[in-house]
DNA sequence: TACGGCCAACTTTTT
DNA sequence: GTTGGCCGTA
């Protein structure tokens, strides 16, 4: 099982450390070594399954593992424990919610539901946006659970805003727990919690686990640390997999000194290093190489490969921003024509402002793209509306889920009824749920809800609770669908302009065939759900078993299992949100979420100062550090040939802003990379080298001079579609000559035939609009 | 309740 | 240049 390993991956697979390291540079084999090394405990060892901890930070990660460690062993392993920090943190809390001190019910809060509640808890403070806006709330109340402090633990708050801050933090605790709602963070600091407070259950994992595996340590937060200190027992071995130098998301509380420190703080630690590359060739690693070199704060390492050096690092130095999607385009044609597919070729950026026109020049250019990272199946608005009602049906004390479909469809519950409920449950520490209850059931007294008000919110009420009633027969797709129609959410889109209303409709039925996977969960108890074999005789839960003999009064409704399973797969494993590995289209993503991946060709795009690095991080060396690291993630990612581009011009939130090239690719050797400055469309002519270029422009595709004179034709309506060629040797980059300005390079271009007019950038007189019919440029 | 107009803000993001 | 929030009007 350990065949085809080379010395280092070999020595960490078997190494017989307490605490290892594994300090794996890109395309080491990582990911393998892990497995294997699980692999290699279970088979070899005699560990069993169930007493080894696998974590990662990926939904998709995890998958890979367990389906990995289960061929390498041959075995089906139902009840492992390999997952994600939060996907296990909350089976800790599915198994032992009561210790947790949640309903059984509990629900997780998405990142969106967060922000709203936070929205509405500043509405409640007469906080407004110049105060401080709910972002920075929710990123402080994120940051402080991240830190493991609940709003009890917070220090001292010196200045007024640290106090509000603070102040919405226990609200929306309060809040939370009320509806027995548990975010992200929640899910691990509240397992955290549930361990530290009660010893007969981390007991009980201290000394199950017999070994803990962490993949992508250097991304581990405060929290996550001290839950794995947490679950290691006196006899708990720890391996640790991680790249010091592929730290980055210190923004989001990663602390790269858990892995940096980590010998220092497990005495006896034993550290491989994996330094041999399987991904790139030599270039590319030596790019790579000279790049992170440049930072201080870091272990050292340094790729190396038995392959060739390969094709050199192209580096193109655009003119602007289209110009440089236009040259990538090209590129990915040229490739595609040589034999690459689409889908092996990836173009990275830092930010996704900058996805627009590269997105522009493939439609324009006809290529198929996929961009990851936009708005997600289970985010979209129709989406998350039905899901609220599933929520509420599971859930009624989900204050989240109540205030978004309490009037959607708008059922004339306004504002200022919501308010009383509000107000109500305010008063009475209760839900919306229960406060809209009693405010019902108070009739018409002055106290409580009168006329149209109190029939919409009663007619509401009534809703829900037949749903409830049929969530016990109906299977999952069955309620589903019956809550569409009954809510009238199919309804109220069948209202919107044609084609909103077509994709709404569609995406409502996709929701429904995605509940219908679930149905079959319907008659599975938590038990089966959340038990490993080993733990069914387990004492502790004799106690909890017994316990569950007398319902406890709080129990509302049976719920169908399949709901549950259902809303806890769309909050912790709706993300995916990648291409099918069969559709051939070009992938474009940050750096960020190609961490990871790997493609034959990547094309680094806007390698520029105040982009990349960001000029919110420019400032700070340590942040420079984490920059530096994302450029060397993003030039591993490549397996045989990279691009780097730059634009010298670049439009910035509507203005457009001279550049310099960023650090980044100066820190790279120059033996290392070629210039290119034309596309490497090759053929006889005269011209020189510059309009060798233009030609290339002018002879793929349509062209910017075509989509500007498209957006012009739509937008005044009243020209036709004929394209007049008379000025189609204007176009993107062409090099011209002006009888005043002299020389200049064309940046932009807006209009057709007499009406077009030309931006050029012009050696001595700087950047001019022309209209091109009186300007008689010519070309040079 | 729904719209259009005006203003301000603006990295990276899995779970 | 695009988005989201707020406010006034039909």
């Amino acid at each position: 099982m350990s065949q085809g390993l080379n010395p280092a991956q070999h020595n960490a697979v078997e190494s017989q450390a307490r605490f290892l390291r594994v300090l794996a540079g890109a395309g080491s084999g990582k990911t393998r070594v892990l497995v294997s090394r699980a692999a290699w405990l279970i088979g070899s060892q005699g560990v069993s399954p169930y007493r080894l901890l696998a974590v990662t930070f990926t939904n998709k990660a995890a998958a890979e593992m367990r389906t990995r460690i289960e061929s390498l062993c041959n075995m089906n392993v139902r009840g492992m424990w390999v997952g994600t920090f939060h996907g296990l943190a909350h089976r800790l809390l599915r198994i032992h919610w009561r210790d947790a001190g949640l309903l059984e019910e509990f629900q997780i809060l998405d990142a969106d539901d967060q922000l709203r509640m936070i929205k509405r808890i500043h509405k409640d403070h007469n906080i407004t946006d110049t105060d401080f806006t709910p972002k920075l709330s929710k990123w402080y109340i994120n940051s402080e659970k991240d830190a493991g402090r609940t709003p009890a633990e917070v220090g001292e708050c010196n200045d007024r805003q640290a106090q509000l801050l603070h102040q919405v933090y226990s609200t929306y605790q309060k809040q939370c727990e009320q509806s027995s709602l548990v975010d992200f963070a929640e899910l691990l600091l509240r397992s955290l919690k549930l361990l530290q407070n009660n010893p007969e259950v981390s007991a009980l994992y201290r000394h199950k686990f017999q070994h803990i595996l962490v993949d992508e340590f250097q991304d581990t937060n405060s929290i996550q640390y001290q839950w794995l200190e947490t679950l290691l027992g006196e006899a708990t071995s720890l391996t640790i997999v991680g790249d010091d130098d592929q730290s980055i998301y210190g923004w989001r509380g990663a602390q790269i000194q858990n892995i940096l420190g980590f010998a220092d703080s497990f005495a006896g630690t034993e550290t491989v290093r994996l330094e041999q590359n399987y991904r790139s060739t030599a270039t590319i690693l030596a790019a790579a190489n000279a790049v992170i070199s440049q930072n201080q704060n870091r272990l050292g390492k340094s790729l190396w490969t038995e392959g060739d050096a390969g094709q050199p690092i192209g580096l193109y130095a655009a003119y602007n921003e289209q110009d440089e999607a236009k040259y990538i385009v090209d590129q990915i044609k040229q490739h595609k024509e040589q034999g690459k597919h689409y889908k092996s070729q990836a173009i990275l950026y830092r930010s996704n402002a900058q996805s627009r026109v590269l997105e522009e020049a493939l439609i324009y250019g006809r290529v198929p793209y996929r961009i990851y990272g936009g708005l997600r199946f289970f985010d979209r608005a129709e989406i998350k509306n039905t899901l609220a009602y599933l929520r509420l049906i599971g859930l009624t004390q989900d204050d989240a889920a109540f205030e978004r479909v309490v009037n959607f469809p708008t059922r004339g519950i306004g504002d200022r009824t919501v308010q009383i409920i509000r107000e109500r449950a305010l008063r009475d520490d209760a839900s919306l749920w229960v406060a809209a209850e009693s405010l019902i059931a108070q009739g018409s007294s002055s106290e409580g809800l009168k006329g149209r008000a109190r029939n919409a919110v009663a007619a509401f009420i009534e809703m829900i609770r037949s749903f409830q009633h049929k969530a016990i027969n109906y299977s999952l797709s069955e309620l589903t669908s019956f809550v569409i129609f009954e809510a009238q959410i199919d309804a109220h889109y069948n209202k919107e302009p044609h084609e909103q209303k077509q994709s709404k409709l569609e995406n409502l039925k996709e929701l429904v065939s995605a509940t219908q996977s679930f149905d079959h969960l319907a008659q599975m108890t938590p038990e089966d759900k959340w038990f490993d074999p080993e733990m069914v005789n387990e004492p502790l839960f004799e106690a909890h078993r017994n316990q569950a003999v007398s319902p406890s009064p709080e129990v509302q409704v049976t719920v169908n299992q399949s709901l549950v399973a259902f809303l806890e797969h769309v909050a912790l494993e709706s993300g995916e949100r990648q291409a099918d590995a069969f559709e051939d289209a070009v992938q474009l993503m940050t750096i960020h979420s190609a961490k990871g991946l790997e493609f034959p060709i990547v094309y680094l795009s806007g390698m520029e100062e105040g982009l990349f690095p960001s000029q919110m991080s420019m400032q700070d060396s340590s942040k420079i550090e984490e920059e530096r690291r994302l450029c060397y993630v993003g030039i591993t990612r490549a397996e045989e040939y990279l691009l780097l581009s730059h634009a010298e011009v670049r439009r910035i939130y509507g203005e457009e802003r001279r550049t310099r090239v960023s650090r980044f690719v100066r820190e790279i050797p120059s033996e290392c990379i070629q210039e290119v400055r034309l596309g490497s469309i090759t053929r006889p002519s005269t011209l020189g080298n510059r309009s060798l270029a233009s030609e290339a422009f002018a002879s793929s595709s349509s062209g910017y001079a075509h989509f500007s004179n498209n957006q012009a034709a739509t937008t005044s309506g009243s020209q036709g579609a004929v394209s007049s060629d008379d000025e189609s040797y204007l176009t993107l980059g062409t090099n011209v000559q002006h009888k005043i300005f002299g020389e200049g390079v064309i940046l932009a271009l807006e209009g057709k035939g007499a009406r077009q007019r030309v931006q050029v950038n012009f050696k001595t007189a700087g950047s001019k609009w022309l209209m091109a019919s009186i300007a008689q440029l010519e070309t040079v």
